[in-house]
DNA sequence: AATAGTTATTGACATATATCAATAATTGTA
DNA sequence: TACAATTATTGATATATGTCAATAACTATT
């Protein structure tokens, strides 16, 4: 996990600014706030961006690559998402109120990352107003976002919810491996891979 | 399904006002807005308040009572989300673009409800800048909420999600018939009542 | 190109949970 | 109070998925 030298960290925050222009337009001010606060992280893939003892948080753009999160259950992990290029991770400080569920993120193909504080955030939502429109209409889709896995988690077989995830994420089939996907959608790989195998089966025939 | 005597209508809102302005003071203006928007619903237990015909979609804010949203697969009902008092519940669009998908509201204790167009909160937004301060925060929770609940779903074991539902809404049990909890954490009533049966086997031994 | 490490596949067997069914307890209502 | 309807409990059996293990297919590194 690497720093980029100062000359490239002067642009930085670029891509997120970006983002945020998309979704509601922004003045110069905000621009130069975030791209202030910005600053990019180049990180090899394998690598934990935040452990459980990790107190501040951060929040994290992928500007290119790939991050999962997950959580540990007596030693099993869980992946509860998975995130690619253009879309904001952290863990969520919430759900680490108890000990047991603390939120760990991984990164799993090589990215490159713009880090921002929550601090930071909640700094530009103070002092620029019309920064909530922004942060809203993030919020809603990250909501749904979130609802989406709630309810792909609560298909009653594993079939259906990797149906469900070719459906919505066909993308990352074949980008990251299946271990993780296997993780998501709450079955073990060899499930995963049965499954496949079948339909593969079907298909051909 | 009801609406209020006029009388009553007048000094509709009020719980929603209230609800807002706990998050972030609200102008006279904004409360007059919600005011003129609001529309109290007295609903009996078991009616639906959405069917996957309704197109237009509302918010509902729960007075009194408790609300359930859920889907179908296959014609078994998955509940998704259970909430009570001082929420607000609305039927997530997104969720609905693929048919299969649509979600269904139901009231599941006779409740007091206040309903609001989204297209009205869009119109507060658009009109209140400061609403977006109160639709932002009011969005965080509830990303931590869908947020729990996909993490909820995703534990391998239906006795640990029983024990989380058990940490986290002990106020529901005893509340609400034990078929929509069982459904919620993604088991039978059957598998429920077993577990139920063996953790006060052991409690009282 | 060869080797080591990771990831994927397949098989045999174990187990948690579903299914089906019968009954009991609770709740609502005439 | 009694009756009907709903909800909860318990048992017997079936089934999807997990577990463990062996091997194969990739991927990265020297």
């Amino acid at each position: 996990m690497t720093y980029l030298p100062n000359q490239l960290q002067e642009a930085c925050g670029f891509e997120l600014i970006a983002c945020f222009a998309s979704i509601h337009p922004i003045s110069e001010e905000i621009a130069a706030f975030v791209r202030q606060k910005s600053i990019y992280l180049s990180v090899k893939k394998g690598k934990f961006i935040r452990s459980s003892l990790d107190k501040e948080e951060r929040l994290y753009f992928i500007v290119k690559g790939c991050v999962r999160g997950f959580i540990k259950d007596e030693g099993q992990e869980i992946t509860t998402w998975i995130n690619g290029e253009n879309n904001i991770v952290g863990s969520i400080q919430n759900l680490g109120l108890d000990n047991d569920t603390e939120e760990y993120l991984q990164v799993i193909e090589d990215s490159l990352l713009i880090v921002i504080t929550r601090q930071s955030i909640d700094e530009m939502y103070a002092r620029f107003p019309e920064a909530n429109i922004i942060g809203r209409k993030i919020l809603e889709r990250y909501y749904r976002d979130a609802d989406e896995r709630a309810f792909l988690s609560r298909l009653p077989s594993a079939e259906k919810r990797y149906k469900r995830f070719l459906l919505k994420r066909p993308e990352l089939i074949g980008r990251i491996p299946m271990k993780y996907i296997a993780s998501y959608l709450g079955m073990k790989l060899e499930t995963l891979c049965r499954i496949r195998a079948k339909m593969l089966q079907f298909q051909t025939k």
